[in-house]
DNA sequence: TAGATAGCATAGATATTAGCTATGAATTGC
DNA sequence: GCAATTCATAGCTAATATCTATGCTATCTA
């Protein structure tokens, strides 16, 4: 069963003529008359009666009829869905995002994205950098904005911006009015930070590291804005990346080596990735991230 | 956009692989990654992300899929109705006859069918013989029982029975006693007929005709239940066919060449039944009409 | 690190087949 | 009776689906 002998079939019901319908699949008459008995051939019985003055449907063919053109319109269906998906008129993007730049570099980032293609549906995911990683090596988003936890092998990324961290003091630490800060001075301080396997507390480590000394946790969460909060009630310091900054704490810059934390947009490698996912990244890519 | 292709394509879907869905539809495996490679520069995409451990669907992939099972699904399901048809497992044959047959000849010839063949759905239609003639050509029934009046150019008919037309009488005629009637002895009676076009009307004028007579009609009918009830009023007489007797009259046999009428079964010439029809036609014909 | 394995793509040969033109057979209309 | 219509058949050609053999790359293993 071939597709061309459902069209050829389907014009002939339509035109009740062999002689017509292949003309109008822009075939010739025998052509498409060998075509249909190979359908008939196939399906076991006669699908058209063949007369003096034309063809009309059998039974088999009444029967028959509604199929094939229900075939027919599926695959016209499938082609339109495709072109409306490479048109980005339909479709669906997922993005995976850190819990703490979400908030701060979604936004911009959404409502052009979903100004210039409305049809598309993006679905958020909100999960650490090694989540996200697996998130893409999976197929379960296509795009991502990771730090460098997010990266390694089968991702392929591209910079989007690097931001200091900043120091996260209780406003009456004694640090507070201070604009810059060595790191050094820091070695007895309490810490509140994330726990371990999110993206900066390994900067962090590796900062302390880099000294030959362990910090003093006192307090570990998931939530930058817990940390925070307990920073903000006298609990400890820790470090922050800038867009977070609120009011109620002091910040300060490290000195003389500003720490920071870069963000990248990361993808699977081997992935080919979307129309919608396409878009996306240029977008991404375009705002560098910057709201 | 072949049906191959899309067997293949749901193939890869299935196994994730190029190799394993090779075995799976039985070809090569450079068979299947050229037609897979063909549908998706027809489709103007991929459909697929080869990888070194396998194959997954894109986006598109994604799409696609739902529709091309769909396709798969219908020319099954095609198979599978036409085959249901052939088996008489399902169908529909449309079954003409004559308003002064229909109750008695069908009964027994439906409930054989139905016993038989009981997904088969049959279509009566009611209507003079040259109304059934028209209904065959133009194959709204498939099968009809008429009398001559029915038969014709293009269409092709199998005798079913032969039955006495009756002499029907007011039971106080005077010729009610009689056994058998010679038709010269009616020139002077009253007779109430069949309108013209009915098939007996016909054999009645015809009866006339060769007597060089023309009968007195009083009244006219497309109903035979009418003209009884008529004659049972003493409106006058006719000729019936046997098997409408009824209590309240009186009937008698025409000598000594006793009239008749032959009731057949008709089809369309050029037809090619159903398999429904073929069935219904055997039982017509094995039963020959007889109750 | 070299060799083996797995997975898909490419190349060239072959066999099937969809399509064409020409023609035939049967019927209808003037 | 001749012309026109309609579908089927025959023979040829060109397109193409498939095959085997091979290449390329990445992964696994000794």
């Amino acid at each position: 069963m071939e597709i061309h002998q459902l069209r050829y079939f389907l014009a002939v019901a339509e035109t009740a003529s062999f002689t017509r319908a292949a003309k109008f699949c822009h075939v010739s008459q025998p052509s498409l008359s060998i075509q249909l008995a190979k359908l008939e051939a196939e399906l076991g019985g006669a699908l058209l009666e063949r007369g003096r003055k034309g063809a009309r449907l059998t039974q088999r063919g009444e029967r028959f009829k509604p199929r094939a053109s229900e075939v027919l319109s599926q695959l016209e269906l499938a082609r339109q869905e495709l072109g409306d998906l490479d048109g980005l008129k339909a479709g669906r993007v997922g993005l995976g995002c850190l819990p703490t730049t979400g908030a701060f570099v979604l936004p911009p980032l959404l409502k052009a994205y979903r100004q210039a293609y409305p049809g598309v549906q993006v679905v958020l995911r909100e999960d650490s950098s090694p989540g996200l990683r697996q998130a893409l090596l999976d197929g379960e988003v296509d795009l991502a904005i990771v730090d460098e936890a997010g990266l390694g092998v089968g991702i392929g990324s591209a910079p989007l911006l690097v931001e200091p961290l900043l120091l996260a003091l209780p406003s009456k630490h004694r640090l507070a009015k201070r604009s810059s800060v060595r790191f050094g001075e820091l070695a007895a301080e309490a810490w509140v930070l994330m726990k371990p396997g999110h993206g900066f507390r390994v900067i962090v480590n590796r900062l302390f590291a880099d000294l030959g000394m362990v910090p003093k946790v006192v307090f570990e969460s998931d939530e930058i804005a817990t940390v925070q909060a307990l920073i903000a009630a006298g609990m400890g310091i820790s470090l922050v990346p800038r867009m977070v900054k609120r009011s109620g704490l002091a910040y300060a810059r490290i000195a003389p080596v500003q720490p920071t934390r870069s963000l990248a947009l990361a993808w699977r490698s081997g992935a080919a990735l979307s129309a919608a996912a396409t878009a996306l990244k240029a977008i991404c890519i375009a705002q560098g991230g910057k709201p």
